[in-house]
DNA sequence: AGCATAAGTGCAGTTCCTGCAAATATGCAG
DNA sequence: CTGCATATTTGCAGGAACTGCACTTATGCT
């Protein structure tokens, strides 16, 4: 097995490859029109089967469920150059950093638009779709408490001046989650109109003025 | 039919009632103790149902789906007299005054102690009931922002002369959202040592230390 | 062209869940 | 106590999601 070999099968753009994320997109794609169409729950993985010509049991070795077919297919991770910026920040709140982390993250959008808003159409309207993907940003939240911690731990702060510090962390996470949430409900409620940008700008300025509300010192 | 006759058959505590609910509760007995033992996705109904001598069939007419098993009980909705105390009360801020609602309506404890904390442990080490049981809570979160709004109006504000304000109610409500869930988060971990009371101060006085942290006004 | 590996398929079987109709239990009236 | 209306439980047939396994087909080298 020759270097060449090896190169050309790990390619990321062999015949093998492309051929696989076309066939992968045209599923996907089959299954949101349908969606739309009939609605979640009347889609049979056969009905997308026959649409998309290939067997169910194909369906379930690209996508594992039914739903899957229906999950964002990013990684929504941060960079590591966003990461180090987002550690070594002084300029802003936590709160806020975090929050446009987590927005810039998932805002990288998908390489065909069309296809991502029809996705985030049927997302919004099929409620048990909207709880999965919730769930899926949220089993990042143990990294982002990582991040925090690293932040906290930048700005010299350690469990022994805060013996709660990771609870404080944790805490971060949920309050920005809990807004992060928010943004994208209204993000979809305003059929993707405003810019991400725009987006943070106004959550943020919500979460000033309720702050200013409460009697916090 | 007499008004004696629609009298019994309707009382509570009917000979039918009591032993639907004895039913009821040994079924939910019975899986609690099946998933702590085989883990959930190793139980099947067919499992349960011959464990509480009862047919696959009933079971489904008492829960309608293997989940509904493991869900909480509980109505989980504020008693309109702590409504109005929310509504009409300007001591603290919304944010601590919602958490603590929401707080209280979900402690009202199970008549079964032991079986409300198997219960939860369950739920606490199995991911899928884990989220099911966070969108059955985020369900009812329509309801809180209406309180908020009408305790907004209370106050005096309108959408006159804030805009958004429903968008500030909703993204208030997600705040405490994110806040609940942190909480419950920890309550299970500690294994439900600290009392509901110390856990709604301790989280308050963690988010009081976060905002103060921020360059908020 | 031949061959190793990857991708796709067929099929049998399990589990969750539903509709429907039949069997059974309950509680009241007479 | 007996029968009758109503509530509860059950059996059965079947649909849909999903898995394991063995088998065929396609791909990309040499």
């Amino acid at each position: 097995m020759s270097i060449q070999h090896l190169g050309a099968t790990t390619s990321s753009d062999s015949l093998r490859n492309r051929k696989r994320a076309a066939t992968r997109l045209s599923i996907r794609r089959a299954a949101i029109e349908l969606g739309l169409e009939h609605g979640y729950e009347h889609v049979t993985v056969d009905m997308i089967c026959s649409a998309s010509k290939i067997s169910p049991r194909t369906f379930f070795n690209y996508f594992g469920s039914k739903e899957g077919v229906y999950a964002s297919p990013n990684r929504a991770m941060p960079s590591e150059q966003r990461r180090r910026t987002f550690v070594e920040s002084n300029n802003s709140g936590v709160f806020d950093d975090l929050f446009t982390l987590i927005a810039d993250s998932l805002v990288e959008v998908d390489s065909n638009l069309e296809l991502f808003q029809a996705r985030r159409q049927l997302i919004h309207e099929t409620p048990e779709l909207l709880h999965k993907e919730k769930s899926r940003i949220s089993e990042l939240e143990e990294t982002y408490v990582g991040y925090v911690l690293e932040r906290y731990r930048f700005q010299g702060r350690n469990n022994a001046k805060t013996p709660d510090l990771a609870d404080e962390a944790h805490l971060v996470v949920a309050l920005v989650s809990g807004a992060m949430r928010f943004a994208m409900q209204k993000w979809v409620a305003d059929n993707f109109s405003t810019t991400p940008e725009e987006l943070v700008r106004n959550t943020s300025a919500l979460v000033h003025r309720i702050a200013s509300n409460e009697h916090w010192p």
